[in-house]
DNA sequence: CTCTATTTCGTAATGATTTCGATTTATCAG
DNA sequence: CTGATAAATCGAAATCATTACGAAATAGAG
């Protein structure tokens, strides 16, 4: 957590209490939350946020390359605390946002990039239900 | 073309010609569309189309498994004709949408999935600027 | 040609995200 | 500690994609 905060204010980036909240939440949390998500567990601290204010610090906080952010296939965005760099991918609950790491990364797979194709980014992601939320009922 | 049509008439479905045109347009380009793309084209011959046509038309359609959706990064919806049925992934240009088929699959790869997670989908993209677009001016 | 379920149109509603002006606040120099 | 100021917050309105709905139009069956 401090590291984080010693990374903000490096940047001249001021420690609001909204702004360690967010990381707090998302710290406690560990897994893809949605804004909405956010939100909600804001309003319990901040009776009275914006939705600005979540907004412009999840972009900050992407920005200094402390949360990520994933696009789900039913539309919603979601944001983590970026883990332990290592490149890695994801199992992804898609009832809680929950995570878990995978070990392997699809371009060790022996794959020939189209000529001219200039490679920026790559995903991978396997979805489903963790143990959790598969033994409780929908 | 024929067969897609033939596909939606045993449903039952009517073959209008706001439908055709969104397959033929879907057909010709062989590409990522976002739902603005589709409107675009299709007010040159329907001048007074709406967006609920296009919506149904795609949901339709995808339903009858004639077209894939995908989300983007950048959170847009965007839908292209199914292609050839064996399993693959694409490489994407970002900016225009080209896909072009990936033959490995990343569960090929040793993964071993949690204990308790149900596997639903999964999800394997590689993203890019195609040899066409990294030639022309941003 | 007629009938009817389906589809379309035009427009309004929704929901997530972005934007903006006015006000407040964290930080820092003195 | 205090005042100055750039950054951040609030509250509300604007934007954008998508969905929904009632009334009118139409494809396809008979």
């Amino acid at each position: 957590m401090e590291a984080y905060l010693d990374r903000l204010r490096d940047q001249g980036l001021k420690l609001t209490g909204q702004r360690r909240s967010i990381l707090e939440i998302l710290l406690a949390e560990d897994r893809y939350m949605t804004a909405k998500e956010l939100m909600d567990r804001m309003q319990e601290q901040y009776p009275h946020i914006s939705y600005d204010t979540i907004y412009r610090n999840l972009r900050v906080l992407h920005n200094e390359h402390i949360i990520e952010e994933s696009m789900f296939q039913d539309g919603s965005s979601r944001f983590r605390i970026r883990c332990y760099d290592p490149h890695h991918h994801h199992f992804i609950c898609t009832r809680c946002g929950a995570t878990i790491p995978i070990e392997a990364c699809p371009m060790e797979l022996p794959v020939s990039v189209p000529e001219g194709f200039h490679v920026s980014s790559h995903r991978f992601e396997i979805f489903g239900e963790c143990a959790h939320c598969s033994t409780v009922t929908k």
